[in-house]
DNA sequence: CTCGTTGATGCAAGCAACTTGCGTTAACGG
DNA sequence: CCGTTAACGCAAGTTGCTTGCATCAACGAG
């Protein structure tokens, strides 16, 4: 992958605020910087990304898939439907084990994808 | 909701093979039995089914929204990434409890979505 | 530093799945 | 049996994603 001022631009992004965001999301910023830029440049740009393993594709259950910059831990989230607020979890928030799951079933697993949406700390006390 | 042919035979087509079914799936499905049904007729109907509580959608990773008969426990899915063999999953299998996280995050989980992808044993002992 | 190769980009068209508007059909309650 | 109104079929519209192609610019060899 060349680095380009999109390239560096779209780290940056990422970096500033580490969200997940959906392709018309991030093509949206990156325009406040760079006007010209193309929703399909925007597409290709992740996509190389995302086979490079920079990027990692999330799918939220109604919000449509988005993405988010991989260099950090694998994890998972939690969205508030009040205020949209999100937290991270890791497989030991949930319980989750794949050892588990290959003893129960005999699948051996590849991928998870686990979401969770609820009420935070926050907008249960606003009551 | 009425009862017309087509709400018939769709609960029909569910109850008989309990697998989730993308509307494009459904819909040609349905027009074995009854060729003149419109793509736009069988969204709407499952639109009233899923309002109705009758029908839950799930979405999976890469192959889209799909659409499961809800008369059923509540669970998840394993996926064979190489046979497309499925498996429900009970929270208990995955080690999930919506007090766990209540007691880690201060979240009160309204909603969870869990889907997996792995190789199931077939496909494993098949090298 | 310069130039040629080739990956990256912008534009516009294409695609697939979903969604809506509208006139017609047929459930079903009276 | 009839009128009301949910369901339906058709066709057009929308959205987000994907591709083809001509042009541009990284960047490594020379």
């Amino acid at each position: 992958m060349r680095n380009t001022r999109l390239t560096r631009l779209v780290e940056e992004i990422f970096r500033a605020d580490p969200k997940p965001l959906s392709l018309g999301e991030l093509h949206e910023r990156v325009q406040k910087q760079l006007p010209a830029t193309a929703y399909s440049t925007i597409f290709r740009l992740v996509d190389r990304f995302e086979r490079a393993g920079r990027i990692t594709r999330i799918d939220w259950r109604e919000r449509g898939s988005r993405f988010e910059w991989a260099e950090r831990h694998h994890h998972h989230h939690i969205v508030c439907s009040d205020c949209g607020q999100t937290l991270d979890l890791d497989d030991e928030d949930l319980g989750f084990s794949e050892r588990r799951i290959q003893s129960r079933t005999g699948f051996r697993v590849k991928h998870h994808s686990i979401e969770l949406e609820g009420t935070c700390a926050d907008c249960q006390s606003e009551r």
